[in-house]
RNA sequence: GUGCCUAUGGUGUAAUGGUCAACACAGGAGUUUGUGGAGCUCCUGAUACGGGUUCGAUUCCCGUUAGGCACCCCA
């Protein structure tokens, strides 16, 4: 006997191993399913869908699956996120698709491959969904993550869209209740200045190089610009005495940075000017800015303009105006988490239908359709028969009303209620349920 | 990708180089079968994985995986 027992459990035991190994998410990649969690995440996808809606941005889904080379020709080839950080997969065909790194070289090509550009123009969207980036995960940084964007496509290259998408991205986080954002912004100039001023910057630094630190001397050539956000002790000297980026603007880059930061003014809309801000991907130009909340390090939000990005794509052979940030959802919902961000997880039923007996079970499930149809929400355990145990969780849910109805109520069509607080019980025709019930609720 | 720290049931925590790994919560069953909340009884369920040292490892060592933090970079 023992001996019998023992190997039972033995293989029992075996078996969970195997389970346990099975079945673990990808590093990196997580579930949100606690009902807090998902609470957290409805309300910012409701909240985005209503500010994108007020500011006339229309919803894209655009693939998680591209052609690989759509990210290598936007973001850069050289870009961390290009270089290192994309999954990429063959197809059985051949084709290399990326799950995408972020999300405005999709929606770029979408524009030029659906004819997005015979609507009215600038044409303004907004997307919510996931993003890959295969790094090392820490606070604030997955694998799998998510991402809110806003662009604004077409039109004139006028600074009162850039002005008007960090608006809407700075008021979809305060509607969530994040305030004291900073806005940091910069502008990075364009084709017709910023290469004079890379020249400039790059001799700077080559003068200096062997006071600078190792990643900087690879900057320095692979992407110069970068060099102005190298938190080196020793770099952030040599860097306050940098060549920035204002002092070399053409007429059209000063002109459009000053009417930005005019419009930010009229909408009182607080922003520090930060002549160190690069973004990582090449197709920014002009405009680029970053959002904090007050106690993270990581931006909330970040954007800018790329108005080269179409060119870069081979889409038309001018460039096309352009501007969009994107949110991080998962740092936003961190920094609802740290405030207490109050949320309603979806209201419990306040009725409760209790069955007993095979014949009450096939019409119980019937009568829960009556309950749906009149728009009173309804719990069940239809998978348990002793009435005790129904009332358990009946109690343990907080119903108010619970609903007793066994194989004597099927044969005398009616139905008890009963009242959770006081345990009052009254018997009604089944066909009064839901009007008995409704008048209770009251 | 690099460096540092961590890993015990579903969750939160104990403990130990040596009998059966403890406790709370959650979950399940029951408390005489058509009447809940308390209490009581019982049950399910864990040393992440793989090696090594040892008579013996959950404990010590190494590797892997995952998580955290920092760097790189980024949302």
């Amino acid at each position: 006997m023992p001996k019998n027992f023992k190997s039972q459990k033995k293989e029992k035991i075996v078996k969970t191993k195997e389970k346990k190994v099975l079945f673990q998410s990808p590093k990196g990649m997580h579930d949100i399913f606690l009902p807090e969690d998902q609470c957290l995440w409805e309300k910012i996808r409701e909240t985005a869908k209503k500010t994108s809606d007020f500011y006339g941005y229309s919803r894209i889904d655009a693939p998680i699956l591209e052609f690989a080379e759509i990210f290598e020709k936007s973001a850069g080839e050289a870009s961390d996120i290009v270089e290192k950080q994309m999954f990429v997969l063959k197809t059985r065909g051949g084709d290399r698709l990326a799950l995408r790194p972020e999300g405005t070289a999709g929606i770029m090509r979408a524009y030029f491959q659906r004819g997005l550009s015979s609507l009215p123009q600038p044409l303004k969207l907004f997307y919510f969904g996931p993003m890959f980036r295969h790094e090392a995960p820490q606070a604030g940084r997955y694998r799998q993550f998510h991402q809110i964007g806003f662009e604004i496509l077409g039109g004139e290259n006028d600074p009162v869209y850039d002005a008007q998408v960090i608006l809407t991205t700075v008021r979809l986080i305060e509607e969530v209740k994040i305030k004291n954002l900073t806005v940091q912004i910069n502008n990075i100039g364009c084709c017709h200045c910023r290469p004079a001023y890379r020249k400039k910057l790059q001799a700077y630094y080559h003068a200096r190089q062997n006071k600078i630190c190792k990643d900087c001397r690879r900057r320095l050539s692979v992407n110069p610009l970068r060099l102005l956000d190298c938190k080196n002790e020793d770099c952030e000297e040599i860097k306050k005495e940098a060549p920035i980026m204002i002092d070399f603007f053409c007429a059209g880059c000063r002109g459009h940075f000053k009417g930005v930061l005019e419009y930010l003014d009229e909408l009182g809309l607080s922003y520090a000017l930060n002549p160190y801000l690069v973004r990582g991907l090449d197709y920014y130009n002009g405009t680029v800015f970053e959002i904090f909340g007050d106690e993270s390090k990581n931006a909330l939000a970040s954007g800018g303009r790329y108005d080269y990005l179409a060119e870069a794509l081979k889409a038309r052979k001018s460039s096309l105006p352009a501007v969009g940030s994107s949110i991080g959802v998962e740092r936003v919902i961190e920094l609802m988490k740290s405030r207490g961000f109050s949320c309603a997880v979806s209201a419990s039923p306040k009725v409760f239908l209790i069955q007993m007996g095979e014949p009450a079970k096939k019409k119980a499930i019937r009568l829960i359709e009556e309950f749906r149809k009149a728009g009173v929400k309804i719990g069940e355990s239809l998978g348990k028969d002793s009435l005790g145990n129904q009332l358990k969780i009946a109690d343990r849910k907080n119903v108010e009303i619970a609903l007793i109805f066994g194989q004597r109520e099927v044969f005398e069509e009616n139905i008890i209620i009963r009242d959770m607080k006081n345990g009052v019980q009254e018997t009604v025709p089944l066909n009064k349920a839901v009007e008995e019930v409704k008048k209770r609720l009251k």
